[in-house]
DNA sequence: GTTCCGCATGAATCGATAG
DNA sequence: ACTATCGATTCATGCGGAA
């Protein structure tokens, strides 16, 4: 099997990205900082300046990006003096201009949002996963992310990792072929283009802004393995993490060292932990569960990670 | 029991809107043709026209709005040559130059959206409803659309009723304590930005674009009974059917002949229905139960009309 | 080993208050 | 008048300890 590379820059993206080869990458995923958000981190974009901060950026990715790969941009606009800004409407319009194929435009539900009440709104449970393109025709394997037949499961993307287990299980049987794929033709479909997913809590040790199941349905529609996924706003780390996971080499940048050490931390420890505990399962003298790899790596936060 | 009016104006709306009243309608609600589709009835709006074709009657819109009320736009942009146009886009940000203030976007989540597959994208199951208001204060009427809390609740809250009687009792001497019966009591929470609505099924004459729920929740959350909506684009008539189920008064305006008599037809056939519905009723000859009185006005079609 | 409950925690948004 | 900060509001979810 060969390996899997996940090579982790410490920096500004738009700079960093100069170090990633022309027509390398086959899956941009990425969640940039919104207008206003993450201030503390990422010292807040203003809204009125956010187009002009993000279209160097994007020339960057269009460089990079191979001319039938896909790039998913997610995004929200947010709310003020009872408005909803623009600048993502905007964005949009400049990116066209910059190139990129407007392709699609996904909407993520999120069942779970923030909680609040205003008189003149109500909570806001959704955000924009846009997709753009060098070229109009690009890789998009569908049948990758195909749900069970019915209103239980066609909401539950959750579910969906097992499902494709079963499902990979008997491929790799092959030899059935066309029977096994006429019948799970018949009691799986083809999603629509709104994804739902719960946002995941905070109380795990390590924040992030979007579920795994985000990245990994994308990874799965777009890519396969052994194909490159770049995010240029790492943050903590949730894309390279998936892209490990599902067997895809992985760039990912960010531009504060805290994160970048504890995802480049948690990498190195996985690795740890799993020839630990294969070394232990060969010696026969105990058993590590996966559960117990994740618990671990969950462990490492950022302020763990300054301590050292 | 104070009359409602319902009033259908036969024409072009950029004209026919001249005859309403400044500052009369609490709700505007429409779905406009979209650009390149129903290219017989209204000679197909191309994308690149879509907005110089809207903004007349935007403004005459704005003229008609009472200052609290809302403007309610279901739109979704289509997909050419593998991507989005992006009229959509510009429209919003038009109308915002044209004095409209955007509040706020939902989602409409088609359930059952329309089945077909392509190479390069999924069913599209979900569209754009738009808000737009006058100012920033405006008439909402939230409790009308709360909706039952989630099933965790009910699993969650099933057994905490023991303790909490108790609970409350121990505490209510000292005056504190009423806040998990609070919770109990909270069977209804507000909803949020996503409308999670089927679309209507065909088997009906007149195949509508939108189901009665979607005008009927912004009724709901915008209008009192008695109250003035509008839609300039009334198609088949929805809007206006919903209004009048729900004691709204209410303008509608088409421009194709058929659909226009169509939907004056249905109105007094359902008014003589009910006349003569209430004659036998006191007659005592026969009930005519609600039940009949829709499904015979449900029979008009514009074929019968044209017939006629 | 289950299931069950207490609790903390959000890419939020508005209005009021303070400089 | 304008910006910056703060409190109040609200509900789905996962974790951890308890039954």
């Amino acid at each position: 099997m060969k390996e899997i590379k996940t090579n982790i820059l410490l920096g500004d993206c738009k700079e960093a990205l100069k170090t990633v080869d022309d027509n390398s990458i086959d899956l941009i995923f990425t969640s940039p900082p919104y207008a206003d958000r993450r201030v503390k981190t990422y010292g807040g974009i203003k809204p009125e300046d956010y187009v002009g901060w993000f279209l160097p950026i994007g020339k960057q990715l269009l460089r990079v990006l191979k001319p039938d790969g896909t790039f998913i941009l997610n995004i929200k606009e947010k709310a003020e003096n009872g408005e909803r800004h623009i600048y993502v409407l905007e964005l949009i319009l400049a990116l066209r201009k910059q190139g990129w194929l407007w392709t699609e435009e996904f909407i993520w539900h999120k069942k779970n949002c923030y909680p609040g009440k205003w008189p003149n709104r109500f909570r806001d449970s959704w955000e924009r996963l846009l997709q753009f393109n060098k070229n109009r025709f690009f890789k998009m394997y569908q049948e990758e992310v195909m749900v069970p037949v019915g209103d239980w499961a066609s909401d539950r993307l959750k579910r969906l990792s097992e499902t494709d287990k079963t499902r990979d299980n008997s491929k790799s049987g092959s030899g059935f072929g066309k029977n096994v794929s006429n019948w799970i033709d018949r009691r799986y479909v083809y999603p629509t283009n709104v994804l739902h997913l719960p946002t995941e809590c905070n109380n795990k040790n390590h924040s992030a802004v979007f579920p795994e199941a985000l990245p990994e349905w994308f990874m799965k529609l777009f890519t396969k393995q052994g194909d490159w996924v770049l995010d240029p706003f790492l943050g903590s780390g949730t894309t390279v993490r998936v892209a490990r996971k599902m067997r895809r080499n992985s760039i990912g940048i960010e531009i504060v060292p805290e994160y970048c050490e504890m995802v480049k931390s948690e990498i190195n420890q996985v690795e740890y932990l799993l020839c630990e505990g294969e070394e232990r399962y060969e010696a026969g003298k105990n058993k590590r569960s996966a559960k117990l790899c994740r618990k671990a790596h969950r462990r490492v936060s950022p302020k763990a990670v300054t301590k050292s």
